[in-house]
DNA sequence: CTGAAAGCGCTTACAG
DNA sequence: CTGAAAGCGCTTACAG
């Protein structure tokens, strides 16, 4: 109630909407800031009594601590950040929401950053973020570990995402990419199959890489495969589709390295009059939500997205905590899931492939 | 190089990991710390000579400013927040992606805040990110008016996404849900239904609302309606359809107030042996990708999320720019999309539904 | 248990 | 064009 006739902004006043201070909040309680940052901070030392006071007068204020402020006197902001390559589809989609529920849950704010279509952008985005948050998940195709020496403080604790970085310096958490592919494969050829085509990923993509070669090195010796170019587009898997569908001699079951590419190779494969799996197989990588709901039910590798950011934030966590131990890799199990579109008989099918009257 | 021998902390060491402020980039320059600030933020009155040498030693050391500190003394952040309700599926997954592409654009970084199951937690998310960004953005089933009032400082530019909130003092962009569902039943009534179901999503839900709304007053006198009670989820969606499926006088059309809970009806209608649309046309709305493949691709209205996001964050940009001008209510339309669900005849049918040998 | 004071790392009038 | 100094809003030893 304190006004001062000549103050210019008018600080205590309830009026409009200028920014309340730790200082408002002493001169209405009555006490010094050290009590109020104490009271309203929880510190043993106070008498509840004035903490209740204190947070009285907070409260009627709509005192809101100055982020900034206490960030630049105890060095913590309270944030991680997320530096992604894309935010587009399910994948991140699941991602983020495995990052975020962890953060939540430990009380860590999320600052996200994406679409780094170069090295350059990374390297702007990276910076962005250092000096802005605790720590940092990064997953990024650009990011490799000379980039990261050049680019990232060696203070700012990191973990890694699905990256091809192995140097000894970088905390990560990957996909079994490798041992995903490896188990798919060997279930194909337990079911019978022998010849196969595998639709890659990108040249460029870790993920695509480890899954080929996780394929390459489960093929034995009395079966055969060949590669169909891919990019993990829809499209590209089409074409590929396309191609199969003008073989005079197609292979008995094709591995798509992820599932958007499976399905544009069905809908080519179908197009085209065949039928899956009865003329031809179909596998792809990753369980997104549609491989459940297309016609037939797509047989692919489940990888579990949201496990990914969740475990990749509390590897950061500890990190954070003790920078002391030397950083570790982890890696994310996979699991294949059969379903129809490798088997006729499979139980897997879902009733709508099935209509029929009553 | 003028290390101090007794200096503590090697603040210049290059070896580790110790941070490097703007001191120490002074220091090594030997200029003020002043001219170090006005050298990297590109402030006109420095030499093209200086601002060189200073960006060198910056570099060199690996300078990276801390932001608290600048926030503080600036009294901006440079960051939006996006405070969310869920990060779970496409809706949120789009609508992020259009923020943070428009964020990018701007240079503004974004902290995500979600999952929100009650009023409380979200009053705690508001605080958590006022005094830590320059502008919020608001989605969340549980803020109203007497909300905002109570836990949102004034002076923090806002605006609302999908917002129930009719109050003057809010700025908002909103769906329009209710033209939506209006076109849509038009449109169904244009193909000549007469019969119909709706399937309502959340009763305490504001887009739900105005999609009931839409339809209710689109039915015309010579048509019938009625509706089933769900809750957007797939699994609602498939109670409703096993609800139709039992019925001796089915309705000619069903409408569903989302695509998911449309996706679970179709799965229980089909199950039940009845064809879609043969037997009974169905519609949905959102547009989420699983939408053009199921069999048969589902009839829905456009929803563009991430136009939703984009336009929100310009019209928060805006707002923090001038918060003069009185809060707008901005509205953006959708489109229906008709697909095979509607209308056997239609060419949106895709090759998957109808198979054929060569 | 509480207060006065220093200081976190920056930016920006104010002089020169 | 550059520097010395004040100050942004907090927290935290240091005294009492």
């Amino acid at each position: 109630m304190k006004t001062f006739t000549f103050e210019p902004t008018c600080r205590t006043g309830k009026g409009n909407g200028t920014v309340v201070t730790i200082k408002d909040v002493a001169r209405e309680a009555g006490v010094s800031v050290a009590t109020v940052s104490r009271a309203l901070n929880g510190a043993a030392s106070v008498t509840a009594q004035t903490r209740r006071h204190v947070a009285g007068v907070a409260a009627r204020l709509r005192y809101v601590p100055h982020g900034a402020a206490r960030s630049l006197v105890t060095r913590r902001t309270n944030t991680v950040g997320a530096l992604l390559p894309d935010l587009f589809g399910e994948f991140f989609s699941e991602l983020i929401r495995g990052i975020d529920l962890a953060a939540r849950a430990r009380g860590l704010q999320l600052l996200v950053s994406s679409s780094h279509g170069d090295a350059a952008e990374a390297a702007a985005a990276l910076r962005a973020m250092q000096g802005r948050v605790d720590g940092l998940l990064i997953m990024s195709p650009h990011v490799d570990a000379r980039f990261l020496k050049e680019h990232l403080a060696s203070a700012l604790p990191t973990v890694l995402m699905n990256s091809s970085v192995a140097d000894k310096d970088y905390a990560s958490l990957n996909v079994d990419n490798y041992g995903g592919a490896q188990a798919m494969t060997r279930h194909l050829l337990a079911q019978g199959y022998r010849d196969f085509a595998f639709i890659t990923g990108p040249s460029d993509n870790f993920d695509a890489a480890e899954r080929l070669k996780g394929f390459r090195e489960s093929i034995v010796a009395s079966a055969r495969a060949f590669l169909l170019q891919g990019d993990f587009s829809e499209e590209s898997g089409y074409r590929a589709g396309r191609q199969l569908a003008a073989m005079q001699q197609r292979p008995q079951a094709v591995f798509a390295a992820n599932d958007m590419m499976a399905i544009g190779c069905l809908f080519a494969l179908t197009e085209a009059g065949l039928r899956v799996p009865g003329d031809i197989a179909l596998a792809g990588f990753d369980d997104i939500p549609i491989a459940r709901y297309i016609n037939p039910p797509l047989t692919t590798v489940r990888v579990r997205i949201a496990d990914l950011g969740h475990g990749a934030l509390e590897h950061l966590v500890a990190r954070m905590e003790t920078m002391d131990p030397p950083p570790q890799r982890h890696t994310l199990a996979c699991e294949v899931v059969p379903r129809a579109s490798t088997d006729d008989a499979s139980d897997a099918r879902l009733p709508a492939s099935t209509p029929h009257r009553p």
